[in-house]
DNA sequence: CTGTGGATCTCGTCG
DNA sequence: CGACGAGGTCCACAG
């Protein structure tokens, strides 16, 4: 793998390095002492201190301080990435149209700045969420109850799209809520409107919560509104085997 | 500021020097190639491929691939770090309770290593968030329209907390909904499930939502309630100047 | 410690 | 391109 690497560069060394991977859309490391503006969906100002800064090929550009996962300051993709050096201080400027905004690092010293080529080809595979739930109980309906069954295809009130909708062993209509994580007072609101949306029916419809657990607050909402509750993990099968090893096929 | 460097380190190097950078809490760097798992609140799978990971000294655990802003894979701060040497693999594993969960890196080359310990001890200034909306408001209710009085004090209601409840010219309950960005049709159920929860009192009660902007579907269901919109950005000043300059005061 | 809701959320999907 | 909704959301704050 191609890779550069420079320990306290110069000011005017750092430039013409970002200047290099910026026109190669390389990926840039930097470790420097900045100041931070931004600008743009809302403001702010971060004064001096030691940061670690990633601009990626795509035109991601972030900033980490020392503490949290969040970066500091970023932009998304697509950000127009340009440097300039002036009364030895770099300045790099990140800019978006739409929305209108701006990323500004002052740097006055650069500790370390690396830029790389890598390949990275390969893509995640993921497994536990919502849509691995719901596929899990249309292919196997009775983890709802005995003779639940639900219809095909995805049915739509003016409250949205309902994420499962069945009828029971007696006919009854079913309308399920998933959630893949610990449900809150918000996932029975949700539930309640797409019932309210079949009042006019007369006849009662059901109304069942499922996740792999709930709040004391929603199951009393949800109680007290005469909807149930059933407890299931999201199924976190992936396709392929994981390994911890570093076998050729993996 | 104090920063080790190693470019091309041998496996064992590199296990040496992270086990060293992990503790001492040092903010470290890798670019490696690399498999990695995850098994927790979900669970996946990434194939080799090389990479980027930022280790920070409260546990902070972050791959990036070369390209999106997000992480692919991370574990938050407080994350227990582990590392070891296995027939020249290096294995990172990330351990979390509470949620249970484990992200595990698996190495096969390092092609940078670094860390260092950097003093970072200034705090963001930020603005331009729905808080900052309402202090103006509060502070000059003539935003809303003449006459307008919010009280001082949050309301409650079953459905939740009342952004900005007070009363117009007329004496009429006026109930506002703020939204710092775009708003959509949620912005619009949620004020009007806060008012569903007047309909007792007989007497009309309206409701605004306050927002930069509106989406077309949002403005329909909102006229269709009866509700209105009021075009208001989120205020963005900050506290103290911004420079783009390294000047002492900053 | 848990629950709740905002966010420069990001990101995928669908129209 | 905009609207919408899930997320291993993260994170701050309140109870
Ligand atoms: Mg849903
Ligand atoms: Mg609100």
């Amino acid at each position: 793998m191609l890779i550069e690497i420079k320990h306290n560069p110069s000011n005017l060394e750092s430039m013409e390095i970002i200047n290099e991977a910026l026109s190669k859309r390389a990926f840039l490391i930097l470790v420097l002492c900045c100041k931070v503006n931004y600008e743009g969906r809302a403001r702010s100002k971060l004064g001096l201190g030691e940061r670690t800064v990633l601009i990626k090929g795509d035109g991601s550009f972030i900033i980490h301080q020392d503490r949290n996962l969040e970066p500091i300051n970023w932009q998304p993709p697509k950000t127009k990435l340009s440097v300039k050096l002036e009364n030895d201080v770099i300045k790099i400027v990140g800019m978006r149209r739409k929305p209108k905004e701006q990323l500004e690092l002052i740097i006055s010293t650069v500790h370390l700045i690396s830029y790389y080529f890598g390949s990275d080809t390969k893509d995640i595979e993921l497994a536990g969420y919502e849509e691995d739930m719901r596929h899990m109980i249309m292919n196997n309906p009775d983890l709802i109850e005995k003779g639940f069954r639900p219809t095909s295809k995805e049915y739509q009130t003016p409250q949205g799209f309902i994420d499962i909708y069945g009828k029971d062993a007696n006919g009854k209509i079913v309308i399920i809520e998933l959630k893949s994580r610990k449900a809150g007072i918000n996932a029975v609101k949700q539930l309640k409107r797409y019932i309210n949306c079949f009042l006019d029916n007369k006849e009662f419809v059901r109304g069942i919560l499922v996740a792999p657990s709930i709040t004391d607050d929603a199951r009393e909402l949800l109680e007290n509104n005469k909807m149930e509750y059933i407890s299931l993990d999201p199924p976190k099968e992936l396709k392929t085997k994981t390994t911890t090893t570093l076998d050729y096929f993996n």
